[in-house]
RNA sequence: GGGCGGGUAGCUCAGUUGGCCAGAGCAUUCGCUUUACACGCGAAGGGUCCCGGGUUCGAGUCCCGGCCUGCCCA
């Protein structure tokens, strides 16, 4: 074995030797015959749109120490692997790289040929990604590995959507949804990110008007006979304050403020706030918007924020205090606000809450649409009333925006304009900004109880903040079938409000990538065509609904050819299919069950599939980071419970299975300045990178050490100076505790096939080697006893820091430090001490294994084939697979080797040994000298410990004494140093050839201070009438004994400091 | 605006129900090619536990207020 661990050996061979023995293969067979006990964990899957970074790697470490354990533990494994087709950011990544490459946009393509081209990036990354978990070590079960968007994930789809079209959970509707007019699709919230840009709020007037009677809905502007201009002389005559600094027989306007002046040719209404005092001498009076002609109703409403000039904050009374946003609005307000319902979501809200009014008072509905799917103006999308702004139409936003302005300053309608900062939303993937447009989607009514409620439900009692709401279409017991723990328990609460505030889910993108929708539509559909639908036979296979003189068809049959003569059959009663296709969530909310190949296991990869959901849904535990928690852990456990419930019907409904019991929410991991790693920021670290400069257990074992319960960790990103990449100096932690491992096997090993010095004992079949004599093997067995337990707890709280900080400690500090330095001297002699050191370093090596696989997997090559005597009460399981560590038994160490009185014993000892290091390395003593120790008259007891039994040679190894004896050093020459231990005047001599007097007298000097600090404090504490009657009477026992210790130390530092002197 | 975190040594972080003189790793300083490991061994220095109140015999820990900082949702 090479003096120093080399991954780049070692990690290949491993990876291979793990390939071949298939020990991550997972069968189903055995928990349904009740052989071992399920364990399962679904990757959540990365996206294909690029590479693994180091987040990734952290999320796929901590799952694979999961795995790894409970796997050695005996549970039968399953780590499903997979990967995310990533809809509309795939699609993006490679219309750039076409446009890149090509100077081709997604139209200048068919359909087809560009979905190929994405399938054949998919390909690529798909690889990538499965390399980049192979090399850091991932026990997935590979040939198990799943694509959301492969046949078995899209027959999951194809029914869940079919199931929950069927029963009324899947809606169309016309919503304003964020757009991306760039890439011509919708987009989640969390697809947009905001900016500031540099923009103005414009002031423009519009014309107030009577009407002579109440105006007809659908007549236009321009037919209205009963327009008349209202004049600044008449609104005075109303009262309206300010009409009097106008002339008197000029036509009067309000002014509006926005910073969208384009969308004036949407706007349903003008807006005031209920208490602006001008309200009252406009009441009855309209607006006329300029070039369309179209009439505004005036409508009062709490949302419209006054200006500041009348009063803001004072005036709104009532209403509470303004934020931030609303005094800076209350700046540049007017106190009219033209209400543009289907171009702003504040506006269509407002819409909402006075359409009454709006509706019966205007032209016709207020959702007018004024803009193509590019954001260009245009009469196509739900604008009727186009008068004379016809000029505008086909305009771009921003030019649209240039001429509105133009045309009002020609006709003297533009009061002025101010300059503003103003946040937008834009789209993480083309960088367009967000146009809140009205359009058809489809929805999921995960309002309804049946979800939203049932996933409050899975949460265990102790995680819910509040009960939950009576009755709501939930069966018997439902209340309380929480069965679902959060870790750290907090994002429970996330969980919780999340789904207490929750609005329906926008489910359709106007992508190519994804998963069409199973819809087929068609306007006023032929009798024999709903006839033919609703036949018996096809109930369970079709789904139909209309809405208006739209039909629509939804197709439930996942039989591929089944599928395609339903949809023939539809296309020929003139049904067409749905162009969009489904939010990348939908197939990922379904993950737990496609992957395990619901709803027909038969269907697809039959053989593999076989038992896959009965045994191992629910899943054990899912690791994600927080982010995630609304996105993907609520819509799976809404569709795991709907899906498998026996009865969907609301009045009967009882939810299926959650689809894990556990939810682990780990740490995002940042740069050493808090920002989130990114490519634009240079800051990223690939795991690749760490892999090849580190190894692939350096790497998790750092990752493993950060891996604690806050929300952040940080990782100090820093060049390498010798590949130029990004890097950390934190994996070097990693490194040489990796390192060290194999330095201390290979010296473990080498002592363990070297002969025994006693010749009589050294041969002979292994047999039990009876409790050990030696106190350093009873505290070795003693310590690795705790450091199982803790290892365990760390496990199964998931508290992976404190995993590998245990481990860190039992190897480096009690195995190499103390363990392997102090049988030096006797190991070569003790037939037993090698079976406790054996046992020793293989259960390390056992415990290890989860979070450094290859180098524990390297060592075991080796150990396996070591045979030592048995160590009552540790309990080491054979390898079940190819001679593999990975599937060898977790050690089982019975409570028996726990011993209290050998850690004490041992500490004593410890602390003698420091206490002479520390004379040593005050007084320079050359590392390798031999130095003596005293221990004369009454402190002779020390010699006892020193020379007990089972305990000799232990003190003179590790603290370099050359001989103890009872003798008091020679007097005078000053060649030796005292110092105390417990109660005990000790002395060093020997220490160099003269002692340097003034070294001591620092030394004794710095002691004394200590001593009469510690004594300050202690006496301190007892003098305290409060603490002697109220604290616990141990605790002032052992105050009082340490006074007296520390007492009693000071007088001898002060003689020793009095003799140097 | 609502919710959830964080602020402890130069840096990255532990610190479980309040109770030894607040810990670790890295970095720094000193000594050491000692029977595996210099990716090492031995030792040392380094802290206003963000600030201000309160509860308590006793607060890094509990309560109240404030400051800074991050994330999620609206």
């Amino acid at each position: 074995m090479p003096s120093a661990y080399k991954p780049s050996d070692a990690e290949p061979r491993i990876t291979r030797a793990w390939d071949e023995a298939k020990p991550f293969r997972a069968d189903p067979a055995r928990v349904l015959r009740g052989e071992a006990e399920p364990y399962c964990i679904f990757i959540p899957p990365p996206n294909v749109t690029a590479a693994l970074h180091l987040g990734h790697a952290l999320n796929n470490t901590l799952q694979d120490i999961l795995a790894r354990a409970h796997r050695m533990m005996g549970f039968e494994t399953l780590w499903m692997p997979g990967t995310d087709h990533a809809g509309i950011a795939t699609q993006a990544v490679v219309e750039k790289r076409v446009w890149q490459e090509e100077k081709k946009r997604r139209h200048d393509f068919t359909r087809e040929e560009f979905i190929a081209k994405i399938q054949a990036f998919k390909d690529e990354y798909e690889k990538t990604i499965t390399d980049q978990l192979k090399v850091m070590g991932c026990s997935c079960d590979w040939d198990r590995q799943r694509f959301t968007m492969d046949e078995q994930c899209a027959a999951a789809v194809r029914e869940a959507f079919f199931r929950l079209f069927r029963d009324g959970l899947i809606y169309r509707g016309k919503r304003l949804v964020n757009w991306d007019p760039e890439l011509k699709t919708a987009v989640a919230d969390d697809e947009t990110d905001e900016i500031e840009i540099e923009t103005a709020f414009y002031y423009m007037r519009y014309p107030l008007v009577h009407l002579g009677g109440t105006p007809l809905r659908g007549v236009s502007a321009a037919e209205q006979r009963y327009v008349r201009p209202v004049t600044w002389g008449e609104l005075a005559r109303r009262g309206y304050a300010e009409a009097d600094q106008h002339p008197a027989d000029q036509q009067a306007w309000v002014t509006v403020a926005t910073t969208r002046p384009e969308t004036y040719l949407g706007d349903a209404a003008i807006g005031m706030n209920p208490h602006d005092p001008r309200l009252k001498a406009l009441d009855g009076l309209w607006v006329q918007l300029p070039l369309v002609g179209r009439i505004l109703p005036i409508v009062a409403d709490e949302y419209v924020v006054l200006p500041k000039a009348l009063g803001g904050t004072a005036l709104q009374s009532g209403a509470e205090p303004l934020d931030k946003g609303q005094e800076t609005k209350a700046e540049y307000a007017t106190g009219f606000l033209k209400v543009t319902p289907a171009h702003d979501q504040n506006d269509y809200d407002l819409y909402f809450r006075r359409k009454e009014q709006i509706d019966r008072n205007s032209t016709g509905t207020g959702l007018i649409s004024v803009m193509a799917p590019d954001a260009s103006i245009s009469d196509k999308h739900g604008w009727t009333d186009i008068g004379d702004a016809g000029v505008f139409l086909g305009l771009s936003r921003e030019d649209a925006r240039k001429k509105v302005v133009a045309e009002f300053k020609a006709r003297g309608l533009l009061e002025g304009t101010k300059p503003y900062r103003q946040t937008v939303k834009i789209s993480d993937r083309s960088k367009a900004i967000i146009e809140p447009y009205l359009s058809d989607q489809w929805f999921v009514k995960v309002t309804d109880p049946r979800m939203a409620q049932t996933a409050n439900a899975s949460l265990v009692p102790e995680q819910r903040s509040h009960p939950l709401p009576e009755g709501g279409g939930r069966g018997e017991g439902a209340a309380f079938d929480g069965s679902m723990s959060f870790h750290p328990a907090r994002y429970a609460k996330t969980f919780e409000h999340w789904h207490d505030n929750i609005r329906d889910w926008c489910i359709s993108r106007q992508l190519w990538w994804g998963h069409r929708i199973p819809v087929w539509s068609v306007a006023n559909a032929r009798a024999d065509a709903i006839e033919w639908i609703s036949l018996s036979g096809h109930r369970d296979k079709l789904a139909i609904t209309t809405v208006d003189e739209m039909t629509f068809a939804c197709i439930g049959t996942h039989d591929v050819g089944e599928f395609e003569m339903l949809a023939k059959r539809l296309y020929i009663f003139g049904f067409e299919q749905d162009p969009d296709v489904l939010d990348t969530w939908f197939s990922s909310a379904l993950w737990p069950l496609s992957t395990l190949g619901w709803p027909d296991p038969a269907k697809f990869n039959a053989e593999s599939n076989k038992g896959l959901l009965e045994a191992f849904n629910p899943s054990s535990v899912l690791c994600t980071a927080r982010e995630i928690i609304t996105l993907w852990v609520s819509r799976m456990v809404m569709f795991n419970r709907y899906l498998l419930a026996e009865n969907s019907d609301t009045n009967t409904f009882t939810p299926g299975q959650v689809p894990f019991k556990n939810v682990f929410i780990h740490a995002v991991i940042q740069d050493g300045d808090g920002r989130k790693m990114s490519k634009s920021l240079g800051n990223g670290v690939d795991p690749r990178d760490i892999i090849e400069s580190h190894g692939a257990d350096a790497m998790r074992f750092t990752l493993t050490q950060m891996a604690t319960n806050t929300q952040d960790v940080r990782l100090p990103v820093a060049i390498d100076p010798k590949t130029g990449k990004n890097s950390s100096p934190k994996f070097d932690a990693g490194r040489n505790f990796c390192n060290k491992l194999w330095n201390a096997s290979r010296f473990a090993l080498t002592i363990l096939r070297r002969p025994l010095r006693d010749s009589a004992t050294s041969t002979g079949p292994a047999r039990s080697a009876g409790p050990p004599d030696a106190l350093i093997d009873r505290w070795m067995l003693s310590r690795l006893h705790a450091g199982v337990k803790d290892v365990e707890a760390a496990l199964a709280n998931y508290e992976f820091a404190n995993y590998a900080q245990t481990l860190y400690d039992l190897l480096w500090r009690d195995f190499c430090d103390w363990y392997i330095e102090g049988i030096k001297p006797t190991v070569d002699s003790s037939r037993r001490q090698r079976a406790v050191l054996a046992h020793a370093l293989e259960t390390i090596v056992r415990l290890l294994h989860p979070v450094t696989p290859f180098v524990t997997e390297a060592i075991w090559e080796h150990l396996r084939h070591i045979e030592t005597d048995v160590i009552e009460g540790i309990d080491l399981g054979a390898s079940r697979k190819g001679g593999l560590l990975c599937t060898a038994g977790w050690p089982k160490i019975a409570d028996s080797l726990r011993d209290e009185a050998a850690e004490r014993e041992f500490e004593r000892l410890r602390s003698l040994i420091t206490s002479i290091r520390e004379v040593r390395s005050q007084h320079n003593v050359h590392d390798r000298r031999k130095i003596m120790l005293h221990a004369p008259g009454n402190s002779a007891a020390v010699l006892s410990i020193i020379n007990a039994p089972n305990a000799s040679g232990l003190v003179p190894t590790l603290a370099g004494l050359g001989a103890v004896t009872d003798a008091a050093p020679s007097a005078g020459g000053g060649a030796h140093v005292a110092f105390r231990f417990e109660g005990h005047e000790l002395y060093l001599s020997n220490l160099a050839d003269a002692v340097d007097a003034s070294t001591e007298k620092a030394r004794l000097e710095k002691l004394v201070a200590d001593l009469r600090k510690t004594i300050a404090t202690l006496s301190g504490r007892l003098s305290n009438a409060g603490y002697m009657s109220k604290a616990p009477a141990k605790l002032v026992e052992e105050t009082r004994s340490q006074l007296e210790k520390a007492q009693d130390e000071l007088r001898a530092a002060l003689e020793h400091l009095e003799r140097v002197t």
